[in-house]
DNA sequence: ACGCAACGATACGTAGCGTATCGCTACAAT
DNA sequence: ATTGTAGCGATACGCTACGTATCGTTGCGT
């Protein structure tokens, strides 16, 4: 393997230009069809220094989400649980309506063979807020707001996997304005509260 | 445009090793991994009658998938939505949990930068089963055994979009045996029975 | 002033793409 | 029976991007 490089010589510059570069190319190209060479290029940088950094596009591409999406999507707490995941979930449904939407799509494709950028998506993006939500659920399952025999890791799931088919198999992008709908599904269940009428 | 070909004359032989050939292949390196040289290779075609009629990997990757599951994947109707609903999405389970599962995970990936194989995704397996689902659960509506305040279409992403969720984010497959809950917590929603008791 | 390591640039061999061009063969029309 | 047609497998082609190696250059710490 090539000896590792001192990140304390890097330089932020270089730095800056790539991850910015990166978004910005595939939000317009989409990620299947941006090469590094052309990163590299746009972002007046010598190809070298991309893959000194980045083991492969899908990874420099991560790094590039989690950069400009930072500590946005944290989890409010006022109390009302039902109007904290609204928020939340409208904010992220905001988020992956523009470029980062699009960037996001193509890691999570690459992942879909290449185990190593799954882990890492999963690591730096989805269990840190799925764990964030869990414990806000933890506190409404404590004041009697959600069912308590229902784990809060399969609760985050089943709030949140709508919004993910939609983006990765839906025909047209979520709405923020159906997330309130969406949530009260989800929260109330599909199931008629008259019962079974089907026999007379 | 190459003129098209003629369908009637079309070897019978080369197809069904094409696409059993691009199955085994997927399923054992992946998407990504696997060249269409690799298919004509070990298919013992030659790689013109690949091109020839598919445009794609992903377009091949397609058809072989359905002409896999072929009328699989059916809808009963019992007069129990539940069981009925179980029963399918348990067999989906499988079916995802299987080759069939490795092959779709990279037709998914390849459609998040070529939305023509979304749209043929959309139109070849999500939506006519979508369709399906729809009509079954259009009888539970009428015999009151689901709300009938809800889009039987919004329902059908509600249940179907955990499933592929965990199938392309998941670190782990959806086991059949987590069907039945799954489906239970659609069902009765998350919100607690007792009504929020936070304030005493 | 010096040395080191990251930098941009460039060259390289390799893999796979998608197309073109071979005879060869099976089948349909005559 | 003969002939024409068109899909077939094989092979060669130019091209693009990959990922690595190797330059001289530059900027920073000592």
């Amino acid at each position: 393997m090539t000896p590792a490089p001192n990140p304390d010589r890097r330089s932020a510059q270089a730095r800056r230009n790539i991850l910015d570069t990166t978004i910005e190319l595939i939000a317009r190209n989409g990620h299947a069809n941006v090469t590094i060479e052309a990163i590299a290029a746009a972002a007046g940088v010598g190809k070298t220094t991309i893959y000194r950094w980045w083991p492969s596009k899908g990874a420099l591409a991560l790094d590039a989400i989690n950069d400009h999406v930072g500590e946005a999507l944290d989890f409010p707490d006022t109390g009302d649980v039902v109007a904290d995941l609204r928020g939340q979930i409208t904010e992220l449904v905001n988020l992956l309506n523009g470029d980062i939407g699009v960037v996001f799509r193509g890691v999570i494709a690459e992942a879909q063979s290449a185990p190593a950028i799954g882990a890492a998506i999963l690591e730096t993006i989805i269990e840190p807020r799925t764990r964030a939500c869990q414990a806000r659920l933890v506190t409404a399952v404590a004041v009697g707001q959600l069912r308590a025999d229902i784990p809060t890791r399969a609760m985050v799931e089943l709030l949140y996997a709508p919004v993910y088919y939609r983006l990765l198999l839906g025909a047209d992008a979520l709405r923020p304005q159906d997330v309130p709908d969406l949530l009260d599904h989800c929260l109330t269940g599909l199931r008629s509260p008259a019962g079974d009428r089907m026999a007379p």
